[in-house]
DNA sequence: GTGGTCTAGACCACA
DNA sequence: GTGGTCTAGACCACA
């Protein structure tokens, strides 16, 4: 689980996408109990601060909430991996769209490029 | 000019693809002259070493070519904007491509997205 | 403005308040500026980190927003201080109520507890 | 029953209004006995003289009285439960009112929350 | 054992 | 100068 990091993306954005995608990839449930934050803060090599942050935030974000005393958990809620795997995909297409557009390419080329490349396979 | 690197990517590696994209978008023309290594280690916070590793490997890859005591510049091929372009359109497509599959979407799926967010704007 | 702090409430809790109450009193107007993270925490006689976690709960909230380099304001938003007072006004009601259902009292003799507190002055 | 306590508001004032607080509500009647010094101190983790000041001021206030040799008892007086009651929630209705004039809140519209929020259950 | 708060302080990015 | 991130670590509350 201890991978580097980048440099220019804060520290716990990476840990939050990366528990996001683990939802949405179905490797973690609704409802599945997250490691204790000392105990990701090992997995990851970073401050159990650090972690605490990501937890916090990802209850603002509707994602995990947390038990006084008993830990952090995936919330109860069925369309949870559903919906972060769209939102996920939707950052993800964002990204792309905006490298391409950056590259002088318009949304016909793109289209084109995707087409291909799907054919291809 | 000063941008962080990420970690996991060789930084030479991050400096060729700035370079890559200058000319894919035309900011950097063939048969210009590039800065001196001396200078492109400033303007990165780089080791000259590593400048020097850059423009070694692009030159393998005939995007520069080095004229002794004259400095390095960009090859003087037409074409070259053009196909850095469709290389790097490639690359992007390809890393999209995979993180979307790393998230459990198929094509078909990844096809309608991009239809709709083109459609979108 | 240096005052002691109650000791089961958290102490950013508090700082939130103090400000809230600032806005809904008229002290402190939308598009203001606040006090540097490092002065209010002198001011407060805390730890800078804990004014940070105060001025990012409320923008959270929707009641100051940091611009990058030049410091955290006030929300440009006309109603913002009738909106507090309004929130403000609730919850010490709803504090005030619970202290008294808690001493026994029913709504009734509350209403007339109140009517006779206004009636006299 | 081991709670915490301001820092504003002395210790022993707090205790005392937890005290008056139970008669009110008939959880300690007249004539009971209360808990010893040392046993009372050991429930609130504060020094036995702590205590002791406790309970001279509530002699004082004719709340509790001392036989000695024997411990404190809360005084004989059927009505002393209703009185303390009284006593309380004119204080909170004080502390409440204070609250909303400092937040600039007239008596109508005080009485109209208390309204609202009565007829509203 | 688990999270919550808070301090102290380093270092960086934006302007 | 101002906020943003992160570490190290103390101490507390809830269960």
């Amino acid at each position: 689980m201890n991978e580097s990091f980048d440099r220019w993306r804060p520290i716990y954005i990476q840990i939050i996408d990366e528990i996001r995608k683990k939802i949405a990839r179905r490797d973690l449930h609704p409802g599945e109990k997250l490691p204790s934050q000392r105990d990701l803060a090992l997995d990851y090599g970073v401050n159990p601060n650090t972690v605490q942050r990501v937890y916090r935030e990802m209850e603002t974000m509707g994602i995990v909430e947390t038990k006084r005393g008993q830990g952090t958990f995936v919330v109860e809620e069925r369309s949870l991996p559903e919906r972060l795997q769209h939102e996920l995909a939707r950052e993800y297409l964002e990204e792309f769209m905006v490298k391409m557009r950056d590259l002088g390419l318009g949304e016909e080329v793109v289209r084109t490029l995707v087409e291909s490349f799907i054919g291809r396979e």
